[in-house]
DNA sequence: GATGAATGAGTATTCATTCAT
DNA sequence: GATGAATGAATACTCATTCAT
């Protein structure tokens, strides 16, 4: 009836969808960041405050919205990777990088479960490799070529790093949730160079293919 | 300890009790290996060949079947430290019990969700510390005292150092299963002694109190 | 009938939501044949090429474009009974009106549960009945007094006859679409003349007003 | 504690267990014959006082239980195959067990659901085909070899037969239950030899081989 | 008028836990 | 003591229907 409020340009709905769309995808990394994966959607949704079903339209299942969580993070790390690129100091670069990768991931559980046991569908996992590791094996192969880091470190070993460091972030997640740095340095200090000779890295890291294989290979999100 | 000589001999029952205490242990180990702790008991029962209620009359719920095979796992890490301290080389000593100790966690899914997740009530929390920690304790200062490890290492980093070994292998399960050595050798260059001046550690490792406060912190293992 | 000449010309609106309720009429006719009623307004809006929100402003419920498809049909039906009525031989008439008739119901999945299923509210029950039984009656009739048709043979066998069929059709659809044929001819051999003494039907058709109470009690569409 | 009064003799928990097992059969016919196979397994539970997951601890899935009720029925069947087998009279026999079969799915919804939807996986379809296909071909083939039946009528047709007699059932329901009596007449009056030279069977039944195609293609019977 | 976003009750299924036998 | 039957809350996901834009 009195239905002829016409908005003046645009279209509004669009807006509204990806406000929630948003709603949804903040609300899901705060549930998941407390409780882990296995937090219900309907949580989820509770904590948006939507419907289940509103859940539903923007995301197909649960897997769904992890990896859209995914992506989004993996941005952020892209983003990262490129400021170390920018850094004139090729140590202090890939230094900064795996510090704040991890404080990214610390403290995140549900990121952090996403990351290593989400299945990935779709083309995602390529698109993740092909942004984030080109930049990532520059930064290394930058800091090796200054003679900055150990000849037999490997572009794939920066994830394996990533994912022991908000291992040990969330495991003293309640109690001192910046411990990890002392492990970085740690690593760090084992990353210099001069330890080739004495003692080289025991067994190879893995292959760009192996990356990809284990991506497709680790167990769904879901119960 | 203490179970196994309740009463002096008699009563048949508590033998066959306790064979089945066992055999649920060890298909729990087995089961939640395989599978992660969210295996149902209904499966561990089954890999037994004992009831579920048989289960639940030998540990009140899920979480204590998991407190029972950490203190199982517990022990074995005792016995590796106190191998560790026997070794007349106090560094191949420590390398050896990160090594072992990664060893044992590595690939076995359901023990590390364990020591990371599972909420230990009772007594069982002291105990571990009581038993493993001051063994650990030795083995790390004895190596400072040769010059062997850096001086600013602590023990109670060695837990978060198994974690994070026991991460990598997980992550990498299906496709590389030992990879983490590489992160370990990677460590341990870190570990080395001549560190201190040039790149402290930047964050004091937990002290013993936070390490109880940490494992008392943990979210339960159930749904 | 009435809807299409409401307003003489103007309003082109109207002519466009007319077009709309063909497409989503036509839209539901194939969605239902392929995969029944139970079907989801969304496919059947996804089909048309319109917004769910159209197909509700066309019909009230599920249920009103179940009905509008079955008047549709019924229009379909009264077209062929017309047709058997124009053909000089009765019997021919007959015989061909059934099996043009199950030719239509077989293989409609949605149709055919539109038919037995779907609970009509309004007037639709008259006018099914106003339309269809009347010319029904006068080929049934017209046969009988031919003496091409046993005279127990009932109008209100016909649509009996119909579901029977569209039945078994339904029922070996994937495996041979027209088994449907051997029945209709075993039921027309058991409807020629010269049973009625030796084996009268053994009771009696629905009446006219039981075909409506039936039509009024089957239950409704949606879930 | 007190818990000493171990039984007599035999398993009393199978006893309980059994009972159960048949008041959730019997609720399900009653709740599948009432509404359908659509509804849901809360609705047999509640019907049968007990919790859903006793349900499921009988049977694994919705469609277990259909097929339990399937084969139940089917047993009944075998039964009067075998009793129209025992008959004296060909003719009787094949027509008894034709009326009785009928009369067993007349308005009973639940069933004929099952029998023309329910997917069968298991060696149900073929112990069915086993149990019940002999027996029905000696009932068919003995009235032909007493030339009470037209030859060209095959065992095969008598399922379809069934189940559109079972469909008029259905449909007539609420109003006159019993009118599939009527349309058996006219199929009976139709399966009289002395017609395959006037109006031969248009369409050849389908073979054992389509019967069992057909059973395996049919569609799932949960939503 | 048309759109499609939002809603939430409903469905099948799982599993920790209790308890009668 | 042992067994496994029973329970029901919880979970992922669907879909008819409403309503803001």
């Amino acid at each position: 009836m009195a239905r002829s409020r016409q908005l003046p340009a645009s279209r509004p709905l669009r807006r509204d969808a990806e406000q929630n769309r948003q709603r949804i995808l903040r609300a899901a990394a705060e549930v998941f960041t407390a409780r882990g994966l296995q937090a219900s959607l309907d949580d989820v949704a509770r904590q948006a405050g939507v419907g289940v079903g509103t859940v539903y339209r923007r995301f197909p299942d649960k897997e769904s919205l992890a990896e859209a969580l995914f992506e989004e993070r993996m941005e952020a790390l892209v983003r990262l990777a490129e400021l170390a690129l920018a850094e004139p100091d090729s140590w202090v670069g890939l230094v900064s990088f795996l510090e704040n990768a991890a404080g990214l991931l610390a403290a995140d559980r549900g990121l952090r479960e996403i990351l290593m046991f989400a299945s990935y569908g779709r083309d995602r996992v390529g698109r993740a490799r092909d942004r984030l590791q080109p930049v990532v094996t520059q930064v290394v192969e930058r800091a090796q070529r200054d003679g900055k880091l150990r000849s037999d470190f490997n572009p794939c070993d920066v994830p394996f790093i990533q994912f022991m460091l908000s291992g040990a972030a969330e495991y003293a997640e309640h109690v001192r949730p910046e411990v990890w740095r002392r492990y970085l340095a740690l690593i760090i200090d084992g990353m210099r160079p001069g330890r080739e000779e004495v003692s080289p890295l025991p067994v190879p890291a893995l292959t760009p293919e192996e990356m990809v294989a284990l991506m497709r290979s680790v167990r769904p999100v879901s119960r």
